[in-house]
DNA sequence: CTGAAAGCGCTTACAG
DNA sequence: CTGAAAGCGCTTACAG
């Protein structure tokens, strides 16, 4: 065992009992080996776990399997929270002498076994997780595995990892204090389905916010994170009575539906509801009125994410840390003052 | 000179006059070095344009300079262009056995040495481009490199590299068609100023469509990429005698500017104005009323770009192709019939 | 069909 | 401070 812990083609060779030539033959160019020691090998192999080392391979077959893309310079104005995500961590990452790979699982291909993969390759020093949940199995493989990573998401409170994390729960909070600051009681939320970690937070944090304005949180509706179930979520709030007089959500998706819906029904938002979204995606300078919405900090992700993966690389025993950074409000005008 | 014309480490030693080691260290830990070999070594590094072997590095150091990013799913619904395009890139890459590898050009580095220097590392078998335009410096560079690469965007009729490209003359020119079979005769054009080969041949789309429907194009107003340019094109376009009824733009937000400024004015989108917009973005399908948008066929486009270079890195004589897409012009409701 | 050996381009102890 | 040598983990002629 060698690299890492990681199988190389002589433990291979070692196991089926043939030369190191051999099993690179009966995996490249498996004709000029006889059936026999051709599934010998393939056995090892299949035992061990084994995947031929990037750099090695490349270096032999001055081959990288890698293409470049340039990733063109961001355009301050509407973008997507991945352009702005991947734009930080790519130009942070720069400046460490570091660059981004990015893979998918093949098709079929188990999540956690592409980053398995990943590593048996010897392809990557480290990853950068996101959209991570509680008991994230790609975490449990990589904490167990000791494989340098920082995660987009804390998934659970939890010392053996590195992650940058948004406070959506103060985000919404802040959403909702805004809004009993303009004399708005009968405030809703529209949540997603219990059981995201990122979802829970923005659903407490509106509960903790209604709690501190002594509100009573009594408008909830969860709802999938579409425009469609944006605007069921209006219909089912504008027929109870008394009617919110506004509406958190915790995605933008679902604050424009409820936009939409408001505007079909003839209801004129900020007016008559006020709504606020989260993300502030390329939709909410948008639409009419223009959507207040919760701001993710990409830039500080993006640049924390690396910062503590560069730590780990250099330190491999250096302790983990977590860092918690606070989203912005930003308001614009589909929030208005308490009719 | 070895590694397809790239200088080695052992070049850099003969020419310093020293031992590999020696260059080794000098580069890596100079302390260790005394400082007039340094220089010798330094200079025969720049002499060179001598940049260490990727592979080579890794294997002797276990250290790739990689992170691994595992590319979310991508979900249907408004996505940004860039989602599209890296999504299908990668996971068609994948299919090849083939990943991504993202870069961007160093604080103050040159775009073309950025290219330049990818390739003395050995750091990728071949690049994708896009954004390009007309006699791109890049693409000359890579062109006379000899290294495989393919590109989104034609940047000029050429027969040297191989080319994906979207039709965008035909989109706008469909737009015009579609305006003008709904009664349209007054129909302008906000185009950005002359210059880049995408815009140009949007608007030459334009010209084409009211030249086969026997219109004039008599409304031009050439405008930079923002909301606010948009709006400024509504101004200028309303106060004219007669003003259009209608307005083919080449990017969205211009379109949603007008769009927005219309609104603005009292003046009804779709009723008095119909409006096209292209690229089919996130905020198309969000505004009121909808926006009628030229949508870019990004999985084909992905597609071809890696089945091109793929092609290329498997036979290197390989004669150079172009691949012409249609765009699909996507009807909302922001286009109505000539009032 | 198989193994021994050279080589890919670096880095890193180790002598001197 | 410098060079010779071994090693990183593969692939690929070349003998046999």
């Amino acid at each position: 065992v060698s690299v890492r812990g990681r199988p190389t083609i002589k433990e291979v060779s070692k196991r089926a009992g043939v030369s190191v030539g051999t099993v690179s033959n009966a995996l490249n160019t498996p004709q000029l080996v006889s059936e026999s020691t051709r599934s010998r090998v393939l056995e090892a192999v299949g035992e061990l776990g084994y995947e031929p080392n990037r750099a090695a391979r490349s270096l032999a077959r001055r081959r990288t399997h890698l293409v470049g893309y340039r990733l063109p310079d961001y355009v301050e104005g509407p973008n997507s929270s991945l352009d702005a995500f991947l734009h930080y961590l790519v130009t942070t990452a720069a400046g460490h002498d570091l660059e981004l790979v990015l893979f998918t699982p093949r098709k079929g291909q188990d999540e956690v076994d592409a980053y398995h993969e990943m590593i048996k390759r010897g392809a990557v020093d480290a990853f950068i997780l996101s959209d991570t949940n509680y008991y994230d199995p790609r975490i449990e493989f990589l904490v167990a595995e000791g494989f340098p990573f920082a995660s987009f998401g804390r998934a659970a409170a939890d010392e053996r990892f590195s992650w940058v994390d948004v406070n959506g729960a103060a985000g919404t909070s802040q959403a909702v204090n805004h809004l009993a600051a303009n004399g708005h009681q009968r405030i809703a939320m529209v949540a997603w389905p219990t059981g995201s970690e990122s979802g829970d937070a923005r659903y407490q944090g509106y509960l903790n916010g209604m709690g501190r304005a002594g509100l009573e949180p009594s408008h909830l509706i969860r709802a999938h994170n579409t425009l469609d179930e944006g605007r069921r979520a209006f219909r089912e709030l504008w027929d109870r009575s008394p009617p919110p007089s506004a509406v958190v959500t915790v995605a933008d998706n679902l604050a424009i539906g409820v936009m939409l819906e408001a505007a079909a029904n003839g209801v004129a938002v900020a007016k008559e509801i006020s709504v606020v979204g989260f993300d502030d995606t390329p939709m909410a300078s948008v639409i009419q009125p223009p959507l207040s919405s919760v701001r993710q900090p990409f830039e500080r992700v993006g640049e924390a994410l690396i910062d503590l993966l560069v730590g780990q690389l250099e330190d491999p025993n250096m302790e983990h840390g977590g860092i918690l950074l606070d989203p912005v409000l930003v308001l614009r005008n589909s929030t208005g003052t308490y009719p």
